[in-house]
DNA sequence: GTCTTCATGAGAATGATTATCGATCACAAC
DNA sequence: GTTGTGATCGATAATCATTCTCATGAAGAC
């Protein structure tokens, strides 16, 4: 399959942004890693933050999702294998979910249709308990 | 609730997007939708098809995706309730999906983590019948 | 230390989407 | 049919996230 990363050296930029994810509970876009890095004393460019981010992608080291305006934000999850997540919509909050049954209900209706190699993107919004109470007004 | 559509006046911009949805098959792109119409010789202005896919979407007339690369796709689905897709990766073909058991895991889990006012994003991607016999090369 | 090669970053470029704002048009009332 | 008025249009500028460029810096191998 020749799936092996080429060579990615460790430089203190791509440190830097794993120590952060690895601190950060939640999903953070680019942009927001590169104002915290740089208000933090680390000097990063935004360039690099972004094929930081993409070649962890690729290599399985955070996940990603889009937010409602289009952004891609990045998480680096406790969970190695596929899953999907729940985030409050207001503090960020995420839980990983692993569902079976979801899995198995996606490859189910795919091959009822006829197709095949199929993927999935499965995530959940909502309020947490925190949020969920104070906005009770 | 107060839900109700100020007033639409049809246009024939309005009417043109309209109609053209109704034909098309898949999900296309705001721009796609602007350059089909021009080549077909209607002349509508790019913002004026944002804007109109963007009510549209808000009145329930038509469903969004987000493509892969970050920009969002529409859609006029025959299925009038909420329900999901399956897209083939390659031509674009869609399926509306309909599942009570997605619906009933969603607020399950959420439920259990404490969340409240959920909403879920539940999109399948894969190569229908024809693209996947094709791509068999 | 030397060398080769990849990584970095400041700034320009791209490209989708949104905002401007005067000109036009829909349509309800006469 | 005319008219009044406010919604809609559209050419274009503005936004803004993301990507590209390319000269310079730094890892890693020997
Ligand atoms: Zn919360
Ligand atoms: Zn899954
Ligand atoms: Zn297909
Ligand atoms: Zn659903």
């Amino acid at each position: 399959m020749m799936t092996e990363h080429p060579q990615r050296r460790t430089t203190r930029q791509r440190t830097a942004i794993g120590e952060f994810l690895a601190h950060a509970g939640d999903f953070r876009t680019a942009q927001q890693i590169h104002e915290q890095l740089r208000m933090g004393g680390d000097r990063v460019g935004l360039a690099t933050v972004y094929r930081t981010l993409q070649s962890m992608a690729e290599g399985g080291e955070v996940d990603t999702v889009r937010t409602a305006d289009g952004e891609s934000a990045y998480r680096r999850c406790t969970t190695s294998g596929h899953h999907h997540h729940l985030v409050c919509r207001s503090c960020g909050r995420t839980e990983e979910i692993m569902a079976k049954a979801v899995e198995a209900w996606a490859a189910t209706i795919a091959a009822q249709h006829g197709f095949t190699d199929v993927t999935h993107d499965v995530e959940l919004y909502g309020l947490c308990a925190r949020c969920g109470a104070t906005s009770t007004r």
